[in-house]
DNA sequence: TTCGGTACTTTGTTATACAAGGTATTAAAA
DNA sequence: TTTTAATACCTTGTATAACAAAGTACCGAA
């Protein structure tokens, strides 16, 4: 089935859209190392991958949202624990606003499209 | 007021994730122009500009998601009217479940972030 | 002392949005 | 009949971002 590239396509870009704010979302509630962070959004169906990540973590690092220690494992070499920062949190609270107006936006549109036509000749 | 700029571009990218299904949900509620299709995601805050638009719709007629016919204008050059294919309505509800679920997604880390981290030094 | 697992990082490619500029059509003014 | 203004469509160049893939480094156990 190619069909479903088009879709997968485009639910790529929605995840992609959100994929910041999931970051942070994640680490407000916790510290938290880049594999763990890549399990808990795949977890909710938000796939993220290295590559894509660690670029991603030292940008916000170096917007001042987060910040990061050091920590041993339990096995293997030691993980970099990141943490959201202060300047962080006042950001994520105003993605937080941002992301419930896209709701809204994206829902009131969807909710149009599915209502009957209507019969309006009027706009010409 | 340059903070601004890291939940601004944050938004940017909200933004584009949804585009291409907002430009679709738009023409499920009736057969639009490229100007009035900016007018109405405008009006619930989505921008979109010409340079963008125009491409892509370009391709979503090339996925055959889309068809067009041309109009005259009361005014000016005739006008090429977008509609929305068979096709293109099938990968449409396609669309909203994918939405759906993005919500759900986000909305789970969402509020997950937003209750007490809990006393858990069980996960390592 | 090498092997397997884990973790972090970088490089090259590709896709996409956008700014900016360009072409074309129409009707009305000059 | 030429010019202007408004409208509409299209294209090009640039910047950003995700991702695949490959690389480096650490650690403990065989």
């Amino acid at each position: 089935m190619e069909t479903n590239t088009i879709v997968e396509n485009s639910r790529t870009q929605m995840r992609r859209g959100v994929l910041e704010y999931s970051i942070l979302l994640v680490l407000r509630s916790g510290d938290e190392y880049a594999s763990s962070i890549i399990q808990k959004l795949k977890d909710v169906d938000i796939i993220v991958v290295e590559g894509t990540l660690y670029p991603l973590l030292i940008r916000l690092k170096n917007l001042g949202m987060l910040s990061y220690r050091w920590e041993e494992s339990p096995q293997g070499p030691p993980r970099k624990y990141y943490m959201i920062t202060d300047k962080g949190r006042e950001q994520l609270s105003e993605l937080d606003a941002t992301w419930q107006e896209l709701v809204k936006s994206v829902e009131s549109i969807r909710n149009a499209s599915l209502l009957p036509p209507a019969g309006d000749t009027s706009n010409f």
